[in-house]
Parts: C-alpha cells; sequence; structure tokens
DNA sequence: AAGGTGACTGGCG
DNA sequence: TCGCCAGCCACCT
C-alpha cells in the first residue's frame, strides 16, 4: 500500500497558489514563496512540489526556476509546458516577460 | 531536539 | 553569462 503523508499546511497553502496558475504561463518557487507572503520560502516551495503525490492535482510542471529554467529536469515537464505553447528558447529557457505569471 | 536535505536564490568573482 | 557559495525555510530523522 502507499502511504501517503497529509500535506502541511504550508504546503497546502504552496498547492492553493499553484492552482491559480492559468495555463499557458509559469511562476519561479521564488514567485510562489513571495504570493505566499514569505519571499525566501523559495526552496521550502520546491520541496512541497517534491512532496506532491498523484492524487492531489496541481499543474506543478508550471513552476520553473528564476531563470525559466525546469529545475526537477524531467521530460514530463517539459512535454506538459509545450502542450500549453510555452516556448523554450535554444538555451532551455522561458521568457518570463510573455509566460511569466504575476510574478518575476 | 539537533543535524541533514532539497524541484531555490541573490550576490560576487 | 556562468559557476560557486552562503543564506534561507520547512520537514524528516
Amino acid at each position: 500500500m502507499q502511504k501517503r503523508k497529509r500535506p502541511s499546511i504550508f504546503a497546502e497553502r504552496v498547492y492553493d497558489v499553484v492552482r491559480c496558475v492559468p495555463r499557458g504561463r509559469v511562476v519561479s518557487y521564488g514567485g510562489v514563496a513571495a504570493l505566499l507572503g514569505q519571499p525566501r520560502a523559495a526552496r521550502a516551495v520546491g520541496g512541497a512540489l517534491g512532496a506532491l503525490d498523484d492524487g492531489v492535482r496541481v499543474p506543478w510542471w508550471r513552476v520553473v526556476n528564476r531563470n525559466g529554467e525546469i529545475s526537477h529536469r524531467s521530460r514530463l515537464q517539459r512535454l506538459l509546458l509545450q502542450r500549453e505553447d510555452v516556448r523554450f528558447d535554444a538555451r532551455g529557457r522561458i521568457d518570463w516577460r510573455r509566460f511569466g505569471w504575476m510574478v518575476s
């Protein structure tokens, strides 16, 4: 049996913010942290998304690092983003001015 | 309860 | 621009 641990309050708040990101747009870990009122908790945001178990519907792939790059480096994340028409430049980075949501 | 870990960042060379 | 490094934060031993 899969023992899924219940998300902490902090994680729940992270998920709520990420769920607000519209398809075709992206946010940075720091951006999510800032929207939570804790601009220095970017690392913790990454931890929360990493602990995300399948079953909880959250568009985690719309969260990238400050350079507009994929941190988790999964084939899947890039695929899902491109499926939403999010473009990657030659360096594999996303243009904040075009796809950034709320904060950048 | 102190120490380790990680899907992070900003600053600096 | 690029890499390295020291803060920073929540969470798990």
